[in-house]
DNA sequence: AACACTATTGTTAGAGC
DNA sequence: AGCTCTAACAATAGTGT
């Protein structure tokens, strides 16, 4: 108890900080803080989070509830679901155009069906990607990743060079996440 | 200024929300302070972020910096830089345990490979994924879904339903991290 | 439903080990 | 590097409007 004037919590500057060393302890605290918060979202909400933070030096840490893989599921239904409500709506307009020209005796062919065709295509590439992305997932955590982490607090940190066989520190996740999804 | 007592912040009790409407509340305050939080990350720290939230109703919420499609690529990159170690150590390992047995002059058969074939066939599904990806995030942002947001504070909120061919506010993200990652 | 207020608790920067 | 401490500042639950 030396000093008294430059303790406790400064105002967030929302710029770079310039010391390397102060930039990667900021870091590390701030990141814990923002897994914690998270965690204080998941269970008295009900919500599913996943979160993907990659260190001023490129090195990835993963907070996922219930995993991360299910939140990569979702949003990817999500983004199916949304392409397919778009084609919908879509086809719908050419039908409506078709109908409208028809009926003011204009000619009709069939070229503006291209507009839509980019959609099929959009479908077929995504289910694509879930297929392959689930093969990945599984085999990857069968093999090597061991899980990410359950909102439990911890994260998982991809210890990636030489500890690439370590295997121990698996939590299993065990979050019902009462079905209001 | 009736009542004095049950006011102000109280105890984060990691429990579930019993009442809908205050978890519901609750859950877009939090929500708001944990993208503030990232934002205090990225910037000052340069840190890469992203974030998806499902909301108790399943209503997803993106966080990004610099964009979410960044950082799902970088986590790709990720996975398959540790599957291609772990090929390489296992290739490694087999190698070793060959030589070896040659030495002790027992007899050597390459079934024992095998081991490596899974991976093999994980590199190529990783390959495939991210091609596969690339298109989609390139089409999806030409054709709907604007683009999610950058770490401006503010984030996108899939509107999906009837709102699908809303194209207002479209923001471009600009902030060129300076390249530590 | 969405904002303003505010008592209270939570977070954290820097210091000291 | 990682930990504790703590002054200062931030976040937020409940209330009001």
């Amino acid at each position: 108890m030396t000093s008294k004037a430059t303790r406790g919590r400064q105002e967030v500057e929302m710029k770079k900080l310039q010391k390397e060393s102060s930039r990667q302890v900021t870091f590390s605290k701030r990141r814990n803080g923002l897994f914690k918060k998270a965690s204080e979202i998941c269970l008295p909400c009900g919500a599913n989070i996943g979160i993907i933070v990659f260190s001023p030096k490129g090195k990835p840490f993963i907070f996922g509830h219930p995993n991360i893989e299910t939140i990569l599921d979702q949003l990817y239904d999500e983004c199916e679901e949304a392409l397919e409500k778009l084609k919908e709506e879509k086809k719908k307009r050419i039908e409506h155009t078709k109908e409208a020209m028809k009926n003011k005796g204009e000619f009709w062919w069939d070229e503006a069906i291209d507009d839509n065709m980019g959609l099929e295509e959009l479908e077929a590439y995504l289910k694509a990607i879930e297929e392959l992305r689930n093969n990945v997932a599984r085999k990857a955590n069968e093999s090597m990743m061991c899980d990410v982490v359950a909102d439990s607090g911890g994260y998982f940190d991809f210890g990636i060079a030489a500890d690439a066989f370590n295997f121990d520190h698996c939590p299993s996740h065990d979050f019902g996440a009462a079905g209001q999804l």
